[in-house]
DNA sequence: TTCTATCCATAGACAATCTATATATTCATG
DNA sequence: CATGAATATATAGATTGTCTATGGATAGAA
């Protein structure tokens, strides 16, 4: 892991996929998004962002497409394809299962 | 992520020194222990395990004696060191700081 | 005019995990 | 006694994911 983890390392394309479940937003609205909504524990870091974008965009579970801003910059926003949300939907289950499971590890008994 | 994911990237270190406190162990003890105590659903492999007791050696979280089991093999037994505990602790906390943030971008509630 | 916030993106470094391989021993089964 | 499964350690190499660092550009505030 890296010195200082802003992020539990395979969990980024679920947490954006789910984000853009609420709206189509653009990258940078993505990453406030995610900031915002888990209280600032979780920064998602520009290097991050975008190359996961793209794989999103190769993987087909979001398209982009080039629009204008409320405050009238270009940007690139991402909505979820019906792929996406299977994606989400496998990884939210797949998640779930390994907390559930490391929970089960963490909170074994101490000592015999 | 991987393509089969058997862990949570960032939290095998973790895992091992959990698993430690209970009892000084070898490798493949700790692999066995995880696999049972999680149900089946972290597996440890062996390419994972070995580098990463490796790492928790040389940063001093174990120390490791060569001994035989009962089964009258020679095994590296490993034991938590204090620091290890201390950094246990740490990883057990800065976890659930990650899990309970992510839970809550994951509750956010969908489509305003 | 300068600074901050908004916006995109890539290159390169680094860390963690996995696949594959090698070695060796014990024990059960045929 | 041969074979294979389980027990046990370890490394090399590939792959992937994230981060640091960098580059560029625009809008709006000070």
């Amino acid at each position: 892991m890296a010195r200082k983890p802003e992020l539990l390392p395979g969990t980024l394309d679920m947490l954006i996929l789910k984000t853009l479940t609420r709206a189509p937003l653009h990258g940078y609205g993505i990453a406030l998004s995610i900031k915002r909504t888990s209280d600032d524990v979780l920064t998602v870091e520009e290097g991050s962002l975008y190359p996961a974008l793209q794989r999103l965009l190769l993987q087909e579970r979001v398209k982009g497409e080039w629009k204008m801003t409320d405050t009238g910059r270009r940007a690139r926003f991402y909505t979820l394809t019906a792929a996406g949300r299977k994606q989400l939907k496998l990884e939210l289950s797949q998640f779930d299962q390994m907390i559930a499971a490391i929970g089960r590890v963490l909170r074994d008994p101490q000592e015999a």
